[in-house]
DNA sequence: CTGTTAGCGCCTTCAA
DNA sequence: TTGAAGGCGCTAACAG
């Protein structure tokens, strides 16, 4: 039979309550009582039930999802995971809340997140961006013990407790040899080929990182292939649209194209408008309906893709065992870098 | 406040143990009364807290997974899954065992799916061997009302509640558009190259499907790549070793090698000593140390692999909605097949 | 500082 | 057929 609190407080002589304070650390326990009571703890093998003690705590875990307002697809499916969370709330014991901010916005997000820590909710999560005040901001909430969260994009050298979302190098890299892959014929060799980049901005962390990876794999390992410089389309369809079909026209030779930011629909119009005589390779990044459909349709080769659905569910488990001092299942909470190509679509 | 069964009881004017009666149909209340109760229940919106009664319960899920006590490194990494969830027993209210039998023998699964329906678990977990007595013996766990889920292997047209594992086919398919894309130039063409695929055994469903998978995509999409007779290691290292050895010193051009099923360590062996002038492009299945290793030296292009422990994570959270009649998250338990190149390897 | 007591929401005897 | 009462494991007043 598990240990409860009962057997602690028989063996160690004490009442209930005093068990109750030691295990919840709360004052009023002298040193020696404490140590006794740790000790037959200890000694039995004590785990609390974490969900007697939240019934009794009439608890509910409150944590605020920060999110950008953007309106691209991924972002959309973003905050429908989120609401897909709240919908299960009541058998979750959470109670989420989503604050919209503008995109691309650090004083916007530094405001949101001081509003937040006046709320004192049990967790934050937050789409980082990576500036100094953003930084600063996130340590006034893990001083005052609020758990946090970076989802999608990573704010790093910060007290964030955790991050959920893909490692862009890597990402970037697994984009650069799938390129040279489907470029590079083992049994030829030597000709040069030009690869465009279309990016969101450059300001952006991810889109930084992805690019390194990326170009590092090609320069180290596909010298035939050259990295034109980087366009970029703003993650604005009608813009990355423009971009790309005016660099179809200047180079109808191209022969890859590594979107790596939002906005494919346009990216998508733009290979087909332009219709090439050779359809360069493309790859993207998110599943959405629109690369989905252009992958079906082999207009894009491959996406890499990160699992919305898993990051925010991943961020809620986390943000639970944090907030219970508990460890997490490291590789459930690791965010994969899925390939898709159109055989292996969910 | 979300409505308790107080409310219920003091609503319809009946006490907590009819109220109780009610919500788990249990015998012994007046058709009147129930239907009064019911309407009461709906009016509400109520929903019953399952931690609560877990609690007063004392419940705990009873699982049982019957595993195939092969020794290669994916079978051991699943064994290590489910006994890295059994050490999670405690906290999730599970009680699971692991049920080994001899690897593809349908009598000794039919026998040990027969002793576990006399123990009457709450939800049995198996890896499946496609066969009629299976089916069978699957069908009388069902009748029993335990719920069943089918690991890593499915049984198609059997009466189980879930299949946790990867689609096959898909799986072939996604190899074949590999192979097929790095093989193949879109600037050249026309070479014919030559293809071996390395499976177990042409009488398990998995490997019989992806091997459907594969050709199909290879005759329909690739048609300078031949795809030669189907080689059977079975699964064993040292056969799968001398199986590739000879067929490299026959065809030393070979251009690819589509390994579907286990025994990769000899592969591995075989594709270095052989020292063909142009190493073929190695495709295989499962992330293993021995995979992992190849991919980061080269000697493998690609691993697609099954997260075990997603898997075996996703089995017992069906199985516990399933004991309990609730619905699950569809997208968090379908099993990607992940593709790994040795830039986005976890 | 420590203990007593009454719940949290639900289930389960045991009587009526 | 129904109800009253006690308890699951833990926490939180409120006394002492």
């Amino acid at each position: 039979m598990k240990p409860t609190v009962h057997d602690i407080a028989k063996i160690a002589g004490v009442s209930l309550a005093t068990v109750d304070r030691v295990l919840n650390d709360r004052p009023g326990v002298r040193a020696v009582t404490r140590s006794k009571v740790e000790e037959v703890i200890a000694s039995l093998g004590y785990v609390r039930d974490l969900a007697a003690a939240n019934l009794a705590k009439g608890r509910t875990y409150s944590f605020t999802f920060i999110l950008p307002a953007n309106d691209n697809s991924f972002m959309i499916g973003l905050h429908e995971e989120v609401r897909g969370a709240i919908a299960r709330s009541s058998a979750e014991r959470t109670d989420i809340r989503i604050v919209d901010v503008p995109p691309f916005d650090p004083e916007a997000l530094v405001a949101a997140l001081d509003k937040v820590l006046a709320e004192k909710p049990a967790g934050v999560a937050f789409v980082a961006i990576d500036a100094p005040d953003v930084r600063a901001a996130a340590g006034r909430l893990r001083e005052a013990g609020i758990p946090i969260v970076t989802l999608v994009s990573d704010l790093p050298d910060s007290p964030r407790d955790h991050y959920a979302g893909i490692d862009n190098i890597a990402a970037g890299r697994t984009a650069g040899s799938l390129m040279g892959r489907f470029l590079s014929d083992p049994l030829t060799g030597g000709q040069v080929r030009y690869v465009t980049v279309l990016a969101g901005s450059m300001l952006v962390r991810d889109h930084r990182e992805r690019l390194e990876g990326f170009s590092t794999v090609i320069h180290d390992n596909y010298p035939d292939i050259r990295i034109l410089p980087v366009l970029e389309g703003r993650d604005d369809p009608a813009l990355a649209e423009t971009t790309i079909y005016d660099a179809l026209r200047r180079h109808p030779d191209m022969a890859g194209i590594y979107s790596l930011g939002a906005g494919n629909r346009g990216l998508i119009r733009a290979v087909q408008k332009a219709g090439t005589p050779r359809r360069p390779v493309v790859i993207a990044h998110e599943l959405t309906a629109s690369t989905r459909a252009a992958l079906m349709d082999g207009v894009i080769d491959a996406v890499l893709n990160q699992d919305a659905g898993h990051e925010v569910r991943s961020a809620i488990r986390v943000l639970k065992a944090k907030a219970d001092g508990l460890p997490v299942i490291a590789a459930q909470e690791r965010i994969r870098i899925d390939i898709f190509l159109k055989d292996n679509l969910p």
